[in-house]
RNA sequence: GGACAGGUGGCCGAGUGGUUAAUGGCAGCAGACUGUAAAUCUGCCCGCGAGAGCGUACGCUGGUUCGAAUCCAGCCCUGUCCA
């Protein structure tokens, strides 16, 4: 349905992802004829992104891949106020330390899917660079911000955006620090095309309103003409709310998730999303993902396998994504348990049943493990069992429904 | 500063002195069916305890009462309007 000529617009509107763009045309000519430096922010919310943000990862290794240069925006200086967009209610505002430990913790994620200047030095045009923006946020002072930013400002306008103006109609308190938040973030977009030559900003489609804001600023105060794309909201054929699993959120990390879960979680993809996530997720071809979508029945799960490695080897590397494959495939196809499971250590005399299953995590409290050995959904070495009192030994193999498996090893 | 409305379990939202660990919906988990999918049906869904039972919980702190999420007082927070 378009009609792009650059290899950046084309690739993404390909791929999927492109939700909205601010003047595509002159954008696409843009990058057709210089290297347009892009930017992205990730506010340090915690110690680990989640596959959440992975499409907007996915979207600098995009920008990287059709030759131009992916900016990594850490939120050092953001992250102590908190984006109120599309938000019921304020976060709990982050300390200096954690933002510091997140930061440090977030980073080395990108290093998975940029490729980065040597040492901190910037290398090849094309290179991906990192910026906090504390870095001129913390230095801005009051009034001459005030004065400078400000004033290009109005009131009126940012009530209108519906990012704010969800909370208002909900009748729930916006702080004017989180009011703030939008001004600050145009300002980024300001200060990037000054101090990098930052032509784009991309971001999820919440973003729409704080990115038109950065673009606005941008041409009033220096008459700069920089651009905005904002991703769609990646959601499940269902309907469901995409990166949650039964243990919570996906993390990226490695620390935060184990790879098994994280190959795991892609290869429980719906069948409906399964070429929807191989062409965000995954370098593979075109033609080929057209192929592995159009599966049939059972079939569709070998697409899902392919999915699992490709994603899992970009984020944790080809090892991690072996390993965990082989795991899954011992365990699911063959029966018996994969190195990779998760571990509880017991002592030689054993454990209950019930203490094992909640130190796995696959329960909460010893409570919720009762209700699921009362429903016969708990399993020791594929034996149901339904004994309170059972013990585990070192070398069990314990199950709980059907994709919940661990180790029993000793102490 | 004043008037009014409100703060209930992960979320939404009932409840307005006892049978209320608190209706219902969403989300989640499990079972059946399958393909480690979806849809559907069924069960579960605060914690500790083998169990009887116990402990916590309806913004916070006190009070009234045999008994409070429910009544009273003070405080905190939020919204709307007024100053």
């Amino acid at each position: 349905m378009t009609h792009y000529s650059s290899d950046l617009l084309r690739l993404l509107d390909a791929r999927g992802y492109i939700h909205q763009l601010t003047d595509g045309d002159a954008l696409d000519a843009l990058a057709g004829k210089q290297i347009v430096p892009g930017y992205i922010g990730f506010d340090p919310t915690a110690p680990s992104l989640h596959v959440g943000s992975l499409v907007q990862i996915m979207l600098l290794r995009r920008l990287q891949q059709s030759g131009h240069k992916p900016i990594v925006v850490l939120g050092g200086g953001t992250g102590k106020i908190g984006d109120p967009s599309f938000k019921d209610e304020a976060r709990r505002l982050l300390t200096p330390e954690t933002i510091a430990i997140n930061i440090a913790s977030i980073k080395r994620v990108f290093e998975r899917f940029l490729t980065f200047g040597p040492d901190g030095e910037e290398g090849a045009p094309t290179d991906a660079i990192m910026v906090d923006n504390a870095e001129w946020l913390d230095r801005l002072e009051y009034v001459p911000f005030l004065r400078d930013i400000g004033q290009h400002f109005s009131i009126n306008r940012m009530l209108s955006f519906d990012s704010v103006k969800l909370r208002l109609e909900r009748e729930q308190s916006l702080s004017f620090l989180e009011f703030n938040y939008m001004i600050l973030q145009a300002y980024d977009f300001l200060e990037l095309s000054r101090r990098a030559g930052c032509r784009l900003q991309m971001g999820g489609s919440d973003q729409w309103g704080n990115i038109v804001n950065g673009i606005e600023l941008a041409r009033r105060v220096d008459g700069t003409e920089v651009y905005g794309v904002t991703t769609p909201l990646i959601t499940l054929a269902d309907g469901g709310k995409m990166g949650k699993t039964e243990k919570g959120a996906v993390w990226l990390n490695e620390e935060s998730l184990p790879a098994y879960d994280y190959w795991q979680f892609w290869r429980n993809t719906q069948d409906a999303d399964v070429g929807k996530f191989l062409r965000l997720f995954t370098d593979l071809p075109l033609d080929e993902i057209a192929r592995l979508e159009a599966l049939q029945g059972a079939e569709i799960n070998d697409a899902k396998k392919i999915l699992a490695d490709a994603a899992t080897t970009m984020c944790r590397g080809a090892q991690a994504a072996q390993s965990a494959a082989q795991t899954a495939r011992a365990t699911f196809e063959q029966g018996h348990a994969g190195g990779d499971l998760p571990t509880v250590s017991v002592a030689k005399a054993g454990l209950s049943i019930i203490q094992a299953v909640t130190a796995l995590g696959f329960t909460a409290s010893n409570k919720e493990a009762k209700r699921k050995i009362e429903e016969g959904a708990v399993r020791v070495n594929g034996q149901k069992v339904q004994a309170f009192d059972h013990m585990v030994i070192p070398g069990d193999t314990l199950s709980l429904g059907q994709k919940k498996h661990g180790l029993v090893v000793a102490e």
